[in-house]
RNA sequence: CGGGCUGUGGCGCAGCUUGGCAGCGCGCCUGCUUUGGGAGCAGGAGGUCGCCGGUUCGAAUCCGGCCAGCCCGACCA
């Protein structure tokens, strides 16, 4: 590639919209282009980043046993009333009309269609499977945000494997984790796996792979000897019992005028500290009033309730419809004395005495509250949010809360898809199965911005061999001085030919803009061939990671760059 | 969906308060000089001032509505 000729529109400013460092050196460095919220062009610097990302992700597909298909990004609605997600996915579902008034959708990811083509698996000899493809979602995100980290189109492998038993499933499920330990080796990111939620995907069992960084969109507690590690969404960990003093009698109505929140009444109490106090939640679960119950200084994870009660359709309540139930405003609700609706506790409460919780009349609290004997639990479960320092549930260390971008998730489905679309083979005895599923994902574009976050200083992006669009850059100093023309073009040939991926700066540019580009657009190497060090025979040979040079005499230089790259790849 | 901010040549911005020729820097084109860290001089091209409506002799500027974008939150496969 010879940069006089390649696309590569390099910015000198930043662009006005974007914050996050991999969106504004992507954009800087002429990688990507936006053309509306969440949805980017991919210029050729950008495409080159994207095919090797898509290239390592292939090759340990295919490693562990993946076979790779092209499947649509328009679907039939009705395959989707099927599995029932027509109606259970909300929001970020496209949907449409064809000149024939047929519903159509956009793909958010293809479990469907991968099990409808699963329906031509007939017999238990033609398991495991292991299907792949790169495809393009939509998903019509109500906050796109920082560049390719959350986007509406993007391009994402997913892959999904088919057995004939849960002990199968297992086994690809430990392939896919293996492969993308690999593949996140390769990118030169450092992953942590995570327990995870598995949202909408339904299943038992999801991993995501998190990798750390400030515009991450994720909180994970991390155990730091490695005992554990899980998204906050479905975290866990230990909570230092709290002794609490005996109070035999009935709860005590505990006048509290103008106190609304849990820290007005600690502050008014001292023996209303938050630890001390019930903090009543109100929510509408499937339609029904219900009140979910933390202690006063803990904060409701709202994806652990909606994993634990397995239902999507679950909303704070209204103020309005809290008064109507409960006779008071939102400050002065407590769950003593209610019995007509579901109350869900989280476990920490369990024999809890002499707490503080409100009294469901405005102005009014009660004290001396015991969780056992005062209100009436129809559910135990742990919903709140894990804070840094908490004891890990399996060694009792303090959890380190970090943020993180989720490069990757792997799902263990079970028979939900298989189930509904009828995908069922026939075992050794003759007799029918279900298909058990699995389904893995990982986003090239949001791999691609997490590359950068982490590969990056002030002066642009620092890739990786493995992904870097150009693995060296040759730079002319002086394009019309011919014998630095001559030696840069014989440089630039012989790393072709040894199989390096190589640009030469061929344009009439001063030296200070090409170097700065070269810098920016961020090639692992540069070769700088400029009169004065040709004079000595030599050229020089700068890492960027490191800014060191090396002059290496001209006759040597294809043979040590391509060594230091074949190094690195 | 709530809150905040922003829309003016390709990019970054000023002008708007107080209505009166649409500007600056970068980039781009031509010429000359220059050439090891974002060159200098001279000449030049390029703008429905987000859109629609209103007020006014006159609107980038004032008023109303809409659209788009970014950030925070909600949400998130």
């Amino acid at each position: 590639m010879r940069w006089s000729n390649a696309f590569i529109p390099t910015l000198r400013d930043d662009p006005a919209d974007a914050e996050a460092a991999s969106h504004r050196l992507l954009v800087r460095g002429g990688f990507i282009r936006r053309l509306m919220a969440g949805s980017y062009s991919w210029l050729p610097a950008g495409m080159k980043v994207n095919t090797k990302v898509s290239q390592i992700i292939r090759e340990e597909m295919d490693r562990i046993g993946g076979q790779e298909f092209l499947l649509p990004v328009v679907h039939p609605g009705e395959i989707w009333k099927r599995t029932g997600r027509w109606d259970d996915v909300e929001g970020i579902l496209v949907k449409f009309k064809d000149r024939r008034d047929t519903d159509l959708l956009l793909a958010i990811t293809h479990e469907e269609i991968f099990t409808m083509l699963a329906t031509e698996l007939t017999s238990y000899k033609q398991l495991p499977a292991m299907w792949y493809h790169l495809q393009t979602k939509f998903r019509d995100e109500p906050r796109p945000r920082s560049g390719l980290v959350r986007v509406r189109e993007f391009v994402m492998k997913d892959s999904y494997t088919f057995d004939l038993d849960p002990a199968g499933l297992d086994v690809q499920f430990d392939r896919h984790y293996e492969a993308y330990h690999r593949i996140f080796e390769r990118f030169g990111l450092d992953v942590v796996p995570v327990e995870a939620s598995s949202g909408v995907m339904g299943g038992t069992e999801s991993v995501e792979f998190m990798v750390a960084s400030d515009v991450g969109e994720d909180g994970i507690a991390i155990c730091p000897n490695g005992d554990y590690a899980a998204n906050l969404e479905r975290a866990t960990s230990r909570v230092a019992a709290v002794a609490d003093e005996g109070w035999e009698e009935p709860p005590e109505r505990l006048a509290t005028p103008g106190i609304r929140t849990i820290a007005e009444l600690a502050a008014a109490f001292e023996f209303a500290r938050a630890p001390q106090q019930v903090k009543t939640l109100a929510y509408v679960v499937d339609g029904a009033l219900t009140l979910v119950l933390v202690r006063g200084d803990h904060e409701l994870m709202e994806q652990k309730l909606v994993d634990g009660l397995g239902t999507q359709t679950l909303r704070p309540a209204h103020p309005d419809e809290i008064r109507d139930a409960l006779g008071a405003d939102p400050g002065s609700l407590g769950a003593v004395g209610v019995s007509d609706m579901r109350i869900i506790a989280d476990p920490v409460l369990e024999g809890r005495t002499n707490m503080v919780t409100g009294a469901n009349e405005d102005d009014w609290h009660l004290r001396g509250v015991d969780v056992a004997r005062d209100i009436e639990v129809t559910d135990w479960l742990d919903v709140r949010r894990v804070e840094p320092g908490e004891a890990c549930p399996v060694c009792g260390a303090p959890l380190v809360v970090e943020t993180a971008i989720e490069v990757g998730h792997i799902f263990k489905l079970g028979t939900k898809y298989s189930e509904a679309l009828g995908a069922k083979v026939l075992d050794e005895h003759g007799e029918e199965r279900v298909i058990w599923m699995g389904s893995y994902g990982i986003g090239v574009g949001r791999n691609v911005a997490a590359i950068v976050e982490v590969h990056h200083d002030d002066k642009g992006i620092i890739w990786p061999v493995s992904v870097a669009p150009w693995e060296v850059v040759v730079t002319v100093v002086k394009v019309d001085d011919g014998a630095s023309m001559t030696a840069a073009e014989r440089i630039y040939e012989g790393l072709a030919a040894s199989g390096v991926d190589v640009i030469i700066d061929d344009r009439n540019e001063r030296p200070g803009v090409k170097f700065t580009d070269a810098e920016l657009v961020g090639m692992p190497y540069r070769v700088t061939v400029g009169p004065k060090a040709l004079a000595d025979g030599v050229v020089e040979v700068t890492d960027r990671r490191t800014s060191d040079t090396e002059r290496v005499p001209v006759a040597d230089v294809v043979d040590v760059v391509a060594d230091a790259v074949a190094t690195r790849r």
